[in-house]
DNA sequence: CAGTGGTCTAGACCACTAA
DNA sequence: TAGTGGTCTAGACCACTGA
């Protein structure tokens, strides 16, 4: 690990050349995933500025994403966790007649161990964004909130809105939907599925997303909305997922019409 | 508005507390998009702690990407800039035959004004991930690189790559593309579009994507990597582009098979 | 225990903005 | 010019980690 010196007439100031030379020695491989960065002690050295100028280079980079710090222990780069990719036949029926639902299915493709918690049915008066999508002009609908697990990292918060009128006295109102999950009970009470509309964005957590996907600071979440409409061509379920985006790769197959 | 006291017994670090005031405040719309927060001598004075401490809270409020600070005049909660909308119908063959490439197309819907600058034809080794989509073995490819303007707001960033068989004699391989853009011209050479795949990640922008989006600090990018198909199932090129999370609903629509 | 990062203080000088 | 944020210094005490 070499770092050159920085230049004090520059008009870039220190701790931004500092981080710049921290963030090329990433690229270019000198420091690798998992590999400790200069303590700000080291860096207060080598440079010879305050500790202050130092940990503001290194907070560049843990805003960046870069690198992670540890309380104790050091400041590492980042180790990029294993992705998940979510094809768009993730929804197949053949997945919902073997049993399986969306989230176990991809589990099984990826080869990890997938579990939930966190799950909440509610009643509640739609959110507006909700009301639109199921093309309500008012009253309540059913809530299906939860948390996904990818090998015990909380890695998705969702939640599914359903009119009342389609999903009460079904098993889509019980903590568990059964084999094939929402989607296989839909289809069971008469709602064949159609076509899903997803609409996708990124953008940075909220706190309290922060604290139930565990992220550490400066990593964005995904955000898809998810509309599910039946033959009849009517919305019959909205879909809002939360995802750590380091952990997705999400795959749209589309038709040159 | 009222920021009330913060608690010097409590754990939560004074700075934290202090964000949490604001962060609260711009939720409970005391604080809307476009107004100034407290300035750093007023949160200084009226918290009784240190600039540092101070400057410590806001910092943390920025790079969730909730404020924004302009230098000389003050911290201001985040405007909203407006969406743009990118359903999976923007390649559709009437718009090429029309002679409007894809961003034009969705210029015309969206109704914002489309321009495009930093236009670069190089002739490359491909990297590997381009490679593999490409099945390409080895060899050089066309790479065009150019960025994409909303009414004058940088949003995106897009290289495409094809293999130089395909592209090398035609216009895909000029400054100007003609209308219909690349697409038009692959059909031109024969090569009926058949299928698109895109990969959809979002991450945090790298300091050179940062400067060429005019991003600032906090706020993420989706990035999206289509490959084209066309009717003899040959990848024929590959499109790697960065957007500015902020301004994209990315929107695909898919049957349930 | 020594070394690490987390937080805080009380100053300083600078560059930018708007009146 | 006064007020704003941007950067830097040189200390301090704390909590966490690992030998």
């Amino acid at each position: 690990m070499e770092l050159g010196p920085i230049d004090r007439l520059s008009d870039r100031p220190p701790f931004r050349q500092i981080a710049d030379h921290l963030r090329a020695a990433i690229d270019a491989g000198q420091l690798r995933p998992g590999d400790r960065l200069p303590s700000e002690a080291e860096l207060k050295q080598h440079y010879g500025v305050a500790r202050m100028t130092a940990r503001q280079a290194i907070q560049e980079l843990r805003s960046e994403g870069q690198v992670v710090a540890e309380h104790g222990r050091g400041v590492f780069v980042r180790q990029v966790p294993p992705v998940r990719r979510l094809a768009s036949d993730r929804f197949a029926r053949a997945h919902r007649e073997a049993g399986k639902a969306a989230f176990l299915a991809e589990a099984e493709k990826s080869g990890f161990h997938p579990s939930v918690d966190q799950i909440e049915v509610t009643r509640t008066e739609a959110p507006a964004a909700v009301r639109e999508r199921l093309r309500l002009d008012s009253g309540l609908v059913l809530s299906r909130s939860r948390r996904y697990f990818a090998d015990d990292r909380p890695v998705e918060l969702a939640v599914s809105y359903l009119p009342l009128a389609i999903a009460e006295g079904t098993a889509i109102a019980e903590n568990n939907t059964g084999p094939g999950g929402l989607y296989a009970r839909l289809e069971d009470a008469g709602h064949t599925l159609d076509r899903f509309v997803e609409e996708v964005t990124a953008r940075m957590p909220t706190t309290e997303e922060r604290r139930r996907l565990e992220l550490q600071a400066g990593v964005p979440v995904l955000v898809v909305i998810r509309t599910a409409y039946d033959t009849a061509g009517t919305p019959v379920e909205v879909c809002s997922t939360v995802k750590a985006a380091p952990a997705f790769v999400l795959e749209y197959d589309f038709k040159a019409r």
